[in-house]
DNA sequence: AAATGGATGGCAACCCGTTGCCATCGTTTG
DNA sequence: CAAACGATGGCAACGGGTTGCCATCCATTT
């Protein structure tokens, strides 16, 4: 191990602030953590004598006695996916604030990655908000055990949670679709393990026999634009006049293989997504979709998690255990009326020069 | 400080698991970090009582003895930019294949969460990868020497960097507008203190003088998509025939400005982005580009970090101090030819010095 | 004047691993 | 058969802070 030169080599230590200002190390640390457990005199001496040395202390050591490391977990399903810009920004903004570090872990939609970062990860942070769609739910519990944990975009007994409430507004898209004359629907379902497709679809299912019309599932598809394509061949194959899409990936990769084979949008099919995510509003035709406020999600999940790594603290106090945010319905270009009744689904037309705007 | 129960508590320490087997700590630790220096017999029990126990080395403890804290932090600007998606992946992979764990800081565009960053973030982690704009050269030098630094988008003598090639490529971007009959030619510039926007800017200046054309310089703008309407206006007012904007963030904006202004793209004005954000390949039209491989820039960055963390390892032995990775001009829909004679007195060059330089 | 008590600072144990050095033991070598 | 040596495991000192508990000291209180 690297002993301690003659010269000072490495940062300064507690004990080199203690023997300059000449007290025990232990008033260091209690001038610095503490205030008010030493006189005002002695700490403004500490203060001065850290900063003449450039006084940083050890997070290593400091987290080594106090059990905590000041560092808050992110674990996201795919940093490539623009949905989780958001989500970052608001967990980063917060944590920053109440000087934490983040960690961010990207699950790369892969189970064997999210269980080994579930099970490496308490023991090295104090705390993770976790937006992972392959763990099971007791899984989860068991690892919210372990290290404070909140989730997003789930609900399990004993976990909080941020989720939003995307599935309401798709019964207004639904019914918005419905009033502009379309009855038959389709929706793109997204990865079968995903909580929030589930959820999309009961809802969707709920209100199409509420309202007397038929929506049916197709997929599941992987949430890319390149399983868009399929989607969207899939949606023109039954024959449907409106298709929502599980998020925006898969809408903006649809309006690609539409344009591909003719398809008009939204003249021959109309075209919702979800979530609102990065580009949905220039793609072309811009997308109608369900606006989730990712921002926002990331910063609640990151107070009602550190409202639990600090309780009593008033800033975050009695945030309840589970929050549900509202998600408007954003109306674009994608949607229109649906055609005249037709006796048959509409062949596909000969294709057109990618990127044409057909309208 | 919370003291063991006579019942264990908390995770199993590595005196646990002495306790177990019957050995010192010493034991303990040697067999299962120095294979080789105790007996395998030995070892074999260490490795079972370890397994029985659930036992997880803390990762505090250990890096105050080693000094190293296994987690590499990345800086980059803004995470909302989609252009960093692909750096944070490139980052996050190559990390986690070495073991290291990911610390992102979001600098919001803000010179002082910039230096706050840059000041504390030395005694957290091992290494720093670090794409800011705010930070001076010598204070990057200067964190250089308390912690291992590699740069992205910006060189200076004494820190290993990873630039991306687009100043070659906007020359070709010039030389493809030039060959289309475009004279009159704008660059819209980001930030002032942005080292990439410089060099862009040099690479078009030296560019459009050996082409015999004029490139005049707009902005500077902020690289979001809402600076982008002011950029395009700034075009439209001096009038020129084709802009090149300084990131994808500008000119999709820019777009949707045109579109606003009834200005037709490309028949009216052709426009080139750089980066090929994602969006780049959707918008309307799509946008002709300068794709950066960002993935690759956060995995070749961060395999030099790693190299300078371990030297000697044969697996990224010999990266050289200065990467260039080359960024090729993706051509789509935005760019068309010039639009026959305006009242505008273009310069007489004979279309034949043009068809030579078209590659 | 004695008793009570709050403010202040020091001692030393402790957090959990890591590692230099030494003791022991069995084995190989001259 | 003794000297020399390699393999193996233990002791204890760290690394850099934090904190329970105690000793002082001075100021009230009665």
């Amino acid at each position: 191990m690297a002993r301690r030169r003659g010269t000072e080599p490495g940062p300064a230590t507690i004990s080199d602030v203690a023997r300059r200002v000449g007290v025990a190390t232990s008033t260091v640390s209690r001038a610095l953590t503490r205030p008010g457990r030493v006189s005002d005199a002695l700490r403004l001496r500490v203060l001065a004598a850290a900063a003449e040395l450039g006084y940083q202390p050890n997070p290593q050591a400091r987290s080594l006695t106090s059990g905590r490391t000041g560092c808050v977990a992110l674990l996201v399903q795919d940093v490539t996916n623009p949905y989780f810009c958001g989500l970052i920004r608001g967990t980063q903004t917060q944590l920053r604030s109440r000087g934490y570090r983040h960690l961010l872990v990207d699950l790369e939609n892969n189970d064997e990655i999210e269980e080994a970062a579930l099970a490496e990860l308490p023991s090295a942070v104090d705390g993770m908000v976790v937006m992972g769609a392959h763990v099971s739910d007791d899984r989860l519990r068991e690892v919210a055990r372990r290290v404070p944990v909140v989730v997003i975009n789930r609900e399990l007994d004993g976990v909080p949670s941020v989720v939003v409430d995307t599935p309401s507004a798709l019964e207004d898209a639904l019914q918005y679709l419905v009033s502009l004359g379309h009855r038959r629907i389709a929706y793109a379902a997204g990865p079968k393990p995903s909580w929030s497709s589930r959820k999309r679809w009961a809802a969707l299912q709920g209100a199409a026999e509420r309202l007397g019309v038929t929506c049916e599932r197709i997929g599941p598809f992987s949430p890319g634009k390149l399983a868009g394509a399929a989607a969207a061949d899939a949606a023109l194959h039954i024959g449907v006049t409106a298709c929502i899409f599980f998020n925006d990936l898969l809408a903006i990769g649809a309006l690609k293989r539409f344009a591909e084979r003719g398809v008009a949008v939204p003249g021959d099919i109309s075209v919702v997504g979800c979530d609102d995510i990065f580009g949905a509003d220039f793609c072309n035709p811009p997308l109608t979709t369900i606006t989730a406020p990712t921002e926002q999600v990331g910063r609640t999940a990151t107070d009602m998690l550190l409202a639990r790594l600090h309780p009593g603290d008033a800033e975050t106090a009695a945030l309840p255990e589970r929050v549900k945010l509202p998600a408007p319905l954003t109306i674009r270009a994608s949607v229109a009326s649906a055609r005249p009744a037709q006796a048959e689904p509409a062949p596909p037309r000969p294709a057109a020069a990618l990127g044409e705007t057909v309208s």
